[in-house]
RNA sequence: GCGGAUGUGGCGUAAUUGGUAGCCGCGCCAGACUUAGGAUCUGGUGCCGAAAGGCGUGGGGGUUCGACUCCCUCCAUCCGCACCA
């Protein structure tokens, strides 16, 4: 081996961008001289720009989750040059069941795991070489940060919401309000309450009031059936039970009822739907958000019954179809069916509702094809006609939605059709346009037939006219039915907000903010007690000084996420959640990007709790969010073996479908350009250290897929290998070259390469043998046509959040740049500004070598000038019948007729128009030419 | 079933207002430099065809001088919701 052979490759790293020492430096110097630091500076326009903190798991990072990241960061530096000042923070989203789940395990307590969890986080989040203020960094799962949390908790609980100003009111004003009338008068959000005078009320003892109260309080404890999990001891959400077992562990899981907290966001529906429309959020995503809400109009309508005092109350968005109610459903857990059912039907009412309370959620909508139900021997009377109608109770009618109950129309409702079509019901047509011995007609056009008042009206007309008959009799109302539930705000857990409350004699007060924050205790065992209670419940002196038992439940997840927006505004403020000071300079979220798995979840909730923050004065405006992207997923290219069924003998993919094979998922570490690396492969797995191949051209080919980013697929790929192989900049810029930030698409490291490219190029037009050549010479017009060609792009570019294309006019103007051998610090100058928000340490080195001494990060961002841009010569596209055939330079200044006239006389149109007159001529001045023959 | 989105070279994509389809990059092909190349540089690369030319943006139809773009219809894939009265 030479010497020379040895040398080689140095020279050449001396010669090129050396981002190894370049990026730490740039990293350093921006943590040392507190670049990102921001403060509310009143005079310049605010702008902030938010991601969705993560969750500290300890898997770290991997290439998909920092893309928004990285694109927030590039928009936040953008807005930070052009002038604003940016609220551009971080934190972590910390506590959680994973820490919790391992803490089970382990015995460690998860504040050791968390911490350790985020320390690494922030390692690769630094490498990346965002623009963070880490000065305002949150934990939700830190007592000065949840402090705000359970004040937050304690003001929900103080207020409820008024219907007549459509807002949240002190509690305060709602029991002098009883005190004085009595609760006739009050039309708010509230549980289910009997009517009681000023005189009654002041009767009731302190326990008597503060349960009325309960059923007023925006946060408020109640019964309810959960999915109760004994071998966990804990409740389960819906998606975590599978089969009527627990998805994690494959325990048994019951319907149980239990006291929990609830959240009464029901109380906000309506405003919750009607602020979507001021919000630049995409439509698939508000009209998920309309659909959780699920506002449907309609009419409440009580049906008497025949030989009981109680009525039946239906909720139905088509009273006109009223006259065609030939039969009643309950479900299966309505309170009635016990008091109607009659002796001879007993016996099996009581079975179908034994098998519908077996039943899991899950369960009852898989079966939604099959028909089911049962008479109960009792008949209601329908309201307007007095004829008697049977009462059937089957499981299409959920418990948990409008009242339970229905009143089944056969004709106009699909359900109530094949019901009736299975039970022989009779089925009345109400409304023309069907044939409802056929099927049922549900659209809203036609005619009211058999509807006696309402014959010959319109669906519209005959919905108000029956509304009007239905609350002048007393037996209906107007209404609307959402599908939203209140939200259930307990959790049976250790790692979660501990709730500010302690019970006196079984009633839950909360306590005086001067006691917050409230401290999770340590306890012995991160378990439920054996008798079943949360956590909490093995706490030493798990009380108040006087003595009170507290809490021990601990908040969801939601509730330290539902306000991390307001908290970075004042991060370090220990007398209040936020200053007005701060609150009215930043106000909301400008800029939010974030994953679309928190459509319905989080951003239903920050919304809510914006909404009752804005109402109690805290924050000034009503939405959170102005703006909000969901970054798409980055899926994994898997990549595949393919082993003969039965032998250790590998087939390439080309020659495959000649064996029995079966693909196995191979790490995509050893595989490149999808060729494997054999050699590695034996080494990758013991298993396969004999194995035999049979190749194509002497190498083993690979197949692959798109799948998720996973482990189990070996397809993940980490960010700190590529910072390390390629640097940050090129990853970053990598990340938004892939595609559209909205889109999902797959990761393939390959494709680094040419980004990568593109750093050293541009590096090599500010430098001659890793001399810096920047002249001070004034560029040509070519140079600077390049250049605001560029700046006109890119601004335009990031403005619409199109960052690939971005990328992709950095890569035409270096190109171009390098052309021209353009090497004048009047182009390449502005060129270092605008690169620093995509890849801001090669950005940064830039700057400073053009000898600022200030950071890039506050230069200011070049504006593009018509006049370099304008073209004197149009290229013009000469097209026959719409099809190009050639192309024709011409003066940019030229007239219609004069282009015509060129057109018409050069050679090449002469061939095209074969003697032949032209029809028309269609000349766009600047854009095309087209000869129609 | 309902709602939303997406379909363009071998791959990721581009075409901002109806005006040259395929920018930029990967991969591939050829060449240069080289003892060597998985380095670097240069050129080529939608498909068919020797060429002339023809065909091409999921399929079919329409509007238009002109359609990836607008309208109708069908198909496929992905996401969300799902007996919501």
């Amino acid at each position: 081996m030479s010497p020379s052979y040895r040398n080689k490759p140095l020279i050449q790293d001396q010669m090129e961008y050396n981002f190894r020492e370049v990026e730490p430096r740039w990293q350093a110097y921006w943590k040392e001289h507190k670049t990102y630091r921001v403060y509310a500076d009143k005079e310049k326009p605010k702008y902030y720009v938010l991601d969705m903190f993560p969750y500290p798991s300890g898997a770290g990072l991997h290439v998909g989750h920092p893309l928004g990241y990285i694109a927030s960061d590039i928009y936040a530096r953008y807005k930070r040059q052009r002038g604003f000042n940016v609220l551009h923070p971080m934190g972590y989203d910390a506590f959680g069941l994973p820490a919790e789940q391992y803490a089970i395990q382990t015995g460690q307590h998860p504040e050791v795991t968390t911490e350790n969890n985020i320390r690494r986080y922030r390692e690769q989040l630094d490498k990346i070489g965002f623009s963070f203020d880490w000065d305002r960094e949150v934990r939700t799962c830190d007592p000065s940060y949840y402090k705000w949390t359970q004040w937050t908790f304690i003001q929900l609980f103080s207020h409820y919401y008024n219907y007549k100003t459509q807002k949240a009111e002190p509690i305060a004003g709602l029991e002098r309000q009883f005190a004085h009338s009595g609760n006739v008068d009050v039309n708010a959000a509230c549980g289910e309450v009997t009517r009681f005078t000023a005189v009654e009320w002041l009767k009731m003892d302190e326990k008597q009031k503060r349960e009325v109260l309960m059923h007023y309080r925006l946060a408020y404890q109640a019964d309810t059936f959960v999915n109760w999990c004994p071998k966990l001891g804990t409740v389960l959400a819906n998606d975590e039970v599978r089969e009527g077992l627990s998805v994690r562990g494959g325990h048994p899981v019951e319907r149980k009822r239990m006291k929990q907290w609830f959240l009464r966001i029901t109380a906000y529906a309506d405003r919750l739907l009607d602020g979507l429309e001021e919000l630049a959020w995409s439509e698939s995503l508000k009209e998920m958000q309309r659909n959780w809400i699920g506002r449907s109009e309609g009419a409440t309508i009580f049906f008497g019954l025949k030989d009981h005092r109680e009525k039946i109350e239906v909720f139905t968005t088509r009273p006109d179809t009223v006259f065609g109610a030939t039969f009643m459903v309950l479900a299966p857990e309505h309170v009635l069916v016990k008091k109607i059912t009659t002796k001879d039907y007993q016996q099996q009412v009581d079975a179908y509702v034994a098998a519908a309370a077996g039943k899991s959620d899950v369960e009852r909508m898989s079966e939604v094809k099959t028909v089911s139900g049962q008479f109960t021997g009792g008949y209601a009377v329908h309201p307007f006609s007095g004829e008697p109608i049977p009462v059937y109770i089957a499981d299409y009618v959920l418990a948990g939605y409008g009242t339970g109950a229905i009143m089944a129309v056969p004709g106009h409702d699909s359900r109530d059709h094949a019901f009736a079509r299975h039970f022989g019901l009779p089925i009345v047509e109400v409304v023309t346009g069907g044939d409802v011995s056929e099927g049922s007609h549900d659209d809203k056009e036609g005619t009211l037939v058999n509807s006696d008042f309402m014959d010959g009206m319109d669906v519209p007309t005959a919905i108000r006219t029956v509304i009007q008959h239905l609350e002048s009799k007393g037996i209906g109302e107007r209404k609307i039915n959402y599908r939203l539930r209140d939200a259930i705000f307990s959790r049976q857990r250790y790692w979660g907000e501990p709730f500010p409350v302690y019970y006196k004699e079984g009633v839950p007060y909360v306590l005086p903010e001067s006691a917050l924050p409230l401290e999770l205790p340590p306890v012995d065992k991160y378990l439920p007690t054996e008798s079943g209670e949360p956590p909490l419940a093995r706490a030493k002196n798990w009380e108040t000084e006087e003595g009170y038992p507290l809490e021990c439940n601990t908040m969801p997840g939601f509730a330290g996420s539902s306000a991390y927006y307001i908290r970075y505004m004042d991060p370090h403020n220990d007398q209040e959640l936020v200053s007005q000071d701060a609150v009215s300079y930043w106000e909301n979220v400008d800029l939010y990007i974030g994953g679309a798995e928190h459509a319905t979840g989080h951003l239903i909730y920050a919304r809510f709790w914006n909404k009752f923050l804005c109402d109690t004065g805290v924050v000034v405006r009503d939405e959170p969010f102005k703006k909000l992207i969901n970054q798409g997923m980055i899926q994994g290219r898997s990549n595949f073996v393919y082993r003969e069924k039965g032998r250790n003998r590998f087939i390439s993919h080309g020659l495959k479908d000649q064996y029995d094979t079966m693909p196995i998922h191979v790490d995509v570490h050893i595989v490149e350009n999808d060729i494997l690396d054999i050699n590695a492969f034996r080494q990758w797995n013991p298993e396969y250290k004999e194995a035999e191949f049979v190749l194509e051209d002497g190498q083993y080919i690979c197949g692959w897929e798109v799948e998720k980013m996973s482990k189990s697929f070996h397809n993940v790929v980490n960010p700190d290998d590529l910072i390390e192989k390629y640097g940050a900049d090129t990853l970053r810029l990598y990340e938004m070259f892939l595609g559209p930030l909205e889109q999902a698409k797959p990761w393939d490291t390959q494709g680094i390469e040419g980004v990568f490219r593109f750093i050293r190029k541009l590096w090599r037009l500010y430098h001659k043998n890793s001399t810096f050549i920047v002249s001070d010479d004034p560029a040509s017009d070519k140079e600077k046509k390049a250049l605001h060609k560029c700046i006109r792009k890119v601004s335009e570019d990031i403005e619409r959040f199109s960052f690939n294309t971005a990328v992709s006019a950095f890569m035409v103007c270096v190109n171009e740049l390098t052309d021209l051998h353009c090497n004048k610090r009047e182009v390449l100058e502005p060129l270092a500004i605008m690169v620093a928000s995509f890849a801001p340490h090669i950005g940064e080195e830039l700057w400073h070598l053009l000898g600022h001494k200030e950071s890039v990060a506050v230069a200011r961002f070049p504006e593009w000038e018509e006049k370099y841009v304008r073209d004197d010569q149009v290229l013009y596209p000469v097209s026959f019948n719409g099809k190009t055939r050639f192309k024709m330079e011409l003066p940019a200044g030229m007239s219609k007729e004069e282009v015509e006239k060129a057109v018409l006389e050069a050679p090449d149109a002469q061939k095209w128009l074969d003697g032949k007159a032209p029809k028309k001529v269609i000349v766009v001045p600047g854009k095309i030419v087209n000869v129609v023959i």
